[in-house]
DNA sequence: TATTGTTATACTCTATAACTATA
DNA sequence: TATAGTTATAGAGTATAACAATA
């Protein structure tokens, strides 16, 4: 029963299976309107109120004219508004509507489904352990739990 | 010392892992002038010499103009060999040259480097654990070990 | 002159559709 | 008429650069 593991393989599989994650999550967000990306800039959003683009841009580790479209879509959806900071008129204050704020509960909704999606073949205490192994890799390589890198880390991004 | 825990975060993480460990292999691969996508071909090639370009878009679940770009690169850079089957005069047969099956060595050892990287903050016996958990949750969830999806399964693809 | 946000433009990846050649 | 491969074209996502408004 031990099939005879090649552990070079680990590194690859965590791909696939980090792809894989990515997508269903993206399927399960897609009904409200939403992206990884654009989900991503929300949560950034809902925990600074008032934020600037210019300050998301360097939350999100993008570029200003890519938060821009991302703002779009979230405001076209009715989920965060632009107001002019009439402090300096030159920033944006982004907040959440009473809208952009029910869609983050569905976003928790869409993160525990995804979980049981993906880890649903292990058993309570295997789930355990993975998620604690995979917290201190996640940590000990630096990766921001806010920036969703899933999508949007191109060859030729950066 | 206990970071309480939010178990809906390990899909997220993974995602984001996933990609770290995408983009890290990409990095690996690059000097030798393949790509993710490239080095799956390559990888799938090796162990189905003559293949054709059709069979070759099946395995990797792309579409046969997608595998025309990639066989393309390989050929460019002098990896793979398209020659006209006698048999059947439309079909290419596809096979590795010296310099691919070289390229193919240092595919392993960037596999096991990537390994290393990604890897390194585990103990042995974690390190063993969580392999034998990815290659679980793979294998569960369908994952064929040749198909590249860390990069090449955009939104809109398919 | 410096900064914020926007627009214009370009590039990569990948898909669909039209086409060529072979069968 | 059907199949293998190619080319043409289009679309999504994201970057860089030029620009307008504001400071």
């Amino acid at each position: 029963m031990d099939t005879p593991r090649r552990p070079e393989r680990t590194g690859f599989l965590l791909s696939q299976l980090g792809s894989f994650a990515a997508a269903r999550f993206a399927e399960l967000v897609k009904p409200a309107g939403l992206t990884p990306a654009t989900a991503g800039a929300l949560r950034i959003l809902a925990r600074n109120p008032g934020l600037s683009q210019r300050a998301l841009a360097d939350r999100l580790g993008a570029v200003p004219s890519r938060v821009v479209v991302l703002v779009d879509a979230l405001e076209n959806a009715g989920l965060v508004s632009r107001t002019r900071d009439p402090d300096d008129r030159r920033h944006h204050r982004l907040d959440l509507t009473d809208a952009g704020r029910a869609a983050l509960q569905g976003l928790r909704a869409a993160a525990e489904q995804q979980n049981a999606d993906i880890l649903g073949p292990l058993d309570p205490a295997e789930r355990e352990a993975f998620a604690a192994l995979i917290s201190r890799l996640a940590t000990a390589h630096g990766i921001d739990p806010d920036v969703h890198r899933g999508f949007g880390d191109h060859p030729h991004a950066r």
